[in-house]
DNA sequence: TTTGGAAGTGACCGGTCGGTCACTTTCTGA
DNA sequence: TCAGAAAGTGACCGACCGGTCACTTCCAAA
């Protein structure tokens, strides 16, 4: 399929250099087509491929991680097993960006404050922004309804956890990108250590408990 | 003062289009001056500036909250302590960023993973990043060791801690460049609403407590 | 008033990049 | 086999941008 290797290139291409250091020929040759073909595929052009791919493979990526750890159902009835259940998510979500697809994640790091910015499709990001949110905010208000999370409102307590896993990916881009050692050691350890410290600091919080 | 004129406007564009889309030209009109001028006071041209602006404005407006809002000597001996010593350098932050200087924060939102990619500069943005969690880190470990906070790593909490306050910073961002409402409500409410929501979620946990 | 250097200037240069389109190649079905 | 359509191509264009430098303006000291 032409159109997926086309976007496979430019994901890696974005990924590396960012949008406005991508070049679209760079992309092309990349994937191993003529420019024109490209502009066949992607009339948008730059900008098309851009937000096709914050479509198909992050806000798609993400649902798929939601779906998948916190499904109808899941039990949240307790504050342990809610501590479970976000605790599993927590992990996917740093293995999925960490380990399955780590260029989408490059391009989400780096590039996600463009979305607002690009008017043409501001409409089209902030919906699947607002689908992401709105996905992990259920399960949260779920939670909350069962006593088993304080009784904070879901959408920004969705906001905050979604923060910090970007936080932990931006941290782990500063310690791959800095050979000279500025910012060693890796602040958080392996995936597995951040989902569970992570979950520590926002479902027991930070002060200490006799 | 010419220096001065020509690192506010350079922060000013910086702020609104980002490194790549800010030009020199526009910079230089800015400021009133011929763009030649603007390479007598800074040779090294965009970088220089872009340089200059994070170490003079960002960094060094970080410090100054810092030393504060959480000074030597602040009373870390007890939880309720801590909790309140940490509520007024998160509430100082954020009105630092949102009142005092919102071009500061928007150039620091919008370009802060930059830093990582100018080789040329590396070790000084990664000099100013470790600066600023050390100083963050410091009261931490000290609330730890007085059995304030649970015992875990002083760094990472304070990448926790900064991290969730660019998280706002980026939320408030949302909401201000999206006309069309897809984001409004605004998730945190205002800077104080948002230390106090900030405050329970990390140091109080989000699990219910009977 | 003169003068020499410091400060300021903006037209210009080389290079890059997104996007176009006339042309070539490939496919298909009659 | 062949003709016409579909797919693919890359040289080219115009716009933009960072940085330069020969020139002008300013000013302070003699």
């Amino acid at each position: 399929m032409r159109r997926t290797a086309i976007l496979d290139a430019a994901l890696a291409v974005f990924a590396e250099h960012g949008y406005e250091g991508a070049s679209v020929d760079e992309i092309a040759f990349r994937a191993e087509f003529g420019k024109g073909t490209l502009y066949n595929y992607f009339p948008g052009g730059k900008d098309e491929l851009f937000f096709v791919l914050f479509e198909e493979r992050v806000a798609a990526g993400l649902h798929r991680v939601i779906a998948h750890a916190l499904p109808d159902g899941v039990d949240l009835s307790t504050p342990e097993a809610t501590r479970t259940a976000f605790h599993g998510f927590i992990r996917a979500l740093l293995h999925f960006f960490l380990e399955e697809s780590r260029d989408t994640m490059l391009m989400f790091m780096k590039e996600g404050y463009r979305t607002r910015l690009r008017v043409e499709h501001e409409a089209g990001f902030a919906e699947h922004f607002a689908g992401v949110i709105d996905a992990v905010a259920r399960p949260i208000q779920q939670a909350v309804e069962a006593g088993a999370l304080r009784p904070l409102p879901a959408r920004p307590v969705a906001h905050i956890l979604m923060g910090n896993v970007r936080g932990f990916l931006m941290a782990e881009i500063d310690a791959e990108c800095d050979p000279s050692g500025h910012f060693e050691p890796a602040p958080f350890g392996t995936a597995d250590q951040a989902a569970d410290f992570l979950t520590t600091v926002l479902f027991d919080g930070l002060l200490a408990r006799d």
